[in-house]
DNA sequence: CCTCCACAGGAAGCGCAGGAGT
DNA sequence: ACTCCTGCGCTTCCTGTGGAGG
């Protein structure tokens, strides 16, 4: 008679070359951040002002995604209070995701929350949560007040910043010298910073720093120092490493991808049961992570959004390469005007709303901003002004995947 | 050179949903 | 419970732009 097995014996005695995956997946922040010197230098600089108690400007840091906006604020607040409360410093910060909080209200009230965590702030008015939270600042009678340094992570999400901002000003007014309330923005839309009233503006920004994103070599020790901590010794080649920073590089110059693109290795390794992550674990782990990638971004898409790119796909699977000017023959480029059409065709037999020419051009502006799409303006050869459109990935693919999301939507 | 084409993208405004104030 | 307000997604209208063609 066979054994009896628990179902999970096996998986849990398999073999693996992780020492500890978690070091290895993009939520991970090392206590040491790699070419990162300068900026938390800057920042803590900045930040040092609450220690001799004075109030810190408020700083605009902007760049893409994983250029390490997030881990090094995260890691300079850190040490700041770790500081502070050691030296009996009355400093304090909190940190706030403004994707989960995205309003004026949510943010104050989050805040508020974390420094009063016995109390219940459900249903009272803004201008309570606003009014303990200046009272928390301003401190107690005769202790003094405090200096609190507030984190607004992916700051162009919330809608009344503004509001907010303008609030947190005038609350500095009235805390007087003994406190103040700073802000670090953080934001991976430069774009976003235009829309503000002037005075959000200047005051948001009074300091401003742009993060570039890492460049090869800078990936390369960036991973060789994770995968030093993460998989056990001498199961990652060299070359893999080399490789997948590569990959990142060139694909945006992403930690996170880079991070990604190792983990996804080490599991194909480990599947395999081979023991070693090489060039065709890393390899094969490229196309896992761009699929990822991808079916991240095309489902959080809005639907007419959805079959925009879709009429991308599908026109660039069904027409002609078109000769060039130049006299070479170019794949897969599109007319932003054919596209309309296209798109207008395949909403109608969806039966579905068709928005206006106007919209479906900021549609494309946002895919070309995901990296869905390449967008080029027309120059010679070509009538009048227009943008030519080409898809960023496997045509096929994004088609299969909007295909399947649409069936199961319905 | 002028006109037309095929768009780009700014400005204003509209209807709706949801949240705040009363 | 109600009204008011505001942001959001979108439309409509409009001006601007650069190459093609006469």
């Amino acid at each position: 008679m066979a054994e009896l097995v628990n179902i999970f014996e096996r998986e849990f005695a398999r073999e693996t070359i992780f020492l500890d995956r978690n070091l290895i997946t993009p939520h991970f922040t090392p206590q040491k951040l790699l070419f990162r010197d300068k900026y938390i230098g800057e920042i803590s600089g900045i930040l040092s002002k609450t220690l001799h108690g004075e109030k810190p400007d408020n700083l605009f840091i902007y760049g893409k995604c994983g250029t390490g906006k997030t881990s090094v604020t995260r890691l300079v607040m850190q040490q700041l209070l770790e500081f502070a409360s050691a030296k009996n410093i009355p400093v304090e910060g909190n940190y706030v995701n403004c994707r989960n909080h995205n309003s004026k209200y949510r943010i104050l009230s989050k805040i508020v929350k974390d420094f009063f965590p016995e109390e219940d702030f459900m249903g009272y008015s803004a201008a309570f949560v606003y009014e303990k939270l200046l009272e928390h600042a301003r401190g107690k009678e005769k202790a003094g007040g405090k200096h609190i340094v507030l984190v607004l992570d992916e700051i162009d999400k919330v809608k009344d910043l503004d509001e907010l901002i303008y609030g947190l000003t005038r609350g500095n007014d009235e805390i007087g010298s003994s406190g103040s309330i700073s802000l670090i923005g953080i934001s991976n839309n430069l774009m976003f910073k235009d829309r503000l009233d002037p005075r959000t503006k200047s005051s948001l920004c009074e300091n401003e720093m742009v993060f570039p994103p890492y460049n090869a070599q800078e990936l390369t020790e960036i991973l060789r120092q994770r995968t030093g901590m993460a998989f056990k010794p001498d199961t990652v080649e060299e070359s893999a490493v080399c490789l997948a920073a590569a990959i990142a590089a060139q694909e945006s110059g992403d930690a996170r991808t880079a991070v990604m693109l190792l983990l996804r290795a080490g599991e194909i390794a480990d599947r395999r049961g081979s023991g070693k992550v090489t060039d065709r674990e890393v390899m094969k782990a490229k196309v896992q992570v761009e699929e990822e990638l991808v079916y991240n971004m095309v489902s959080t898409l809005p639907e007419q959004q959805q079959f925009v790119l879709y009429s991308i796909a599908v026109l660039s699977l069904t027409k002609k390469p078109q000769p060039k000017i130049t006299g070479e023959t170019e794949k897969g480029v599109l007319f932003s005007g054919e596209v309309y059409d296209e798109y207008c065709k395949i909403a109608k037999k969806h039966k579905e709303e068709i928005v206006s020419s106007r919209w479906y051009r900021e549609y494309i502006n946002e895919l070309e901003m995901y990296g869905l799409i390449y967008t080029t303006a027309s120059g010679k050869g070509i009538k009048g002004q227009t943008t030519l459109i080409k898809l960023g990935f496997d045509a096929e693919k994004i088609k299969g995947l909007i295909e399947r999301e649409l069936i199961e939507q319905n």
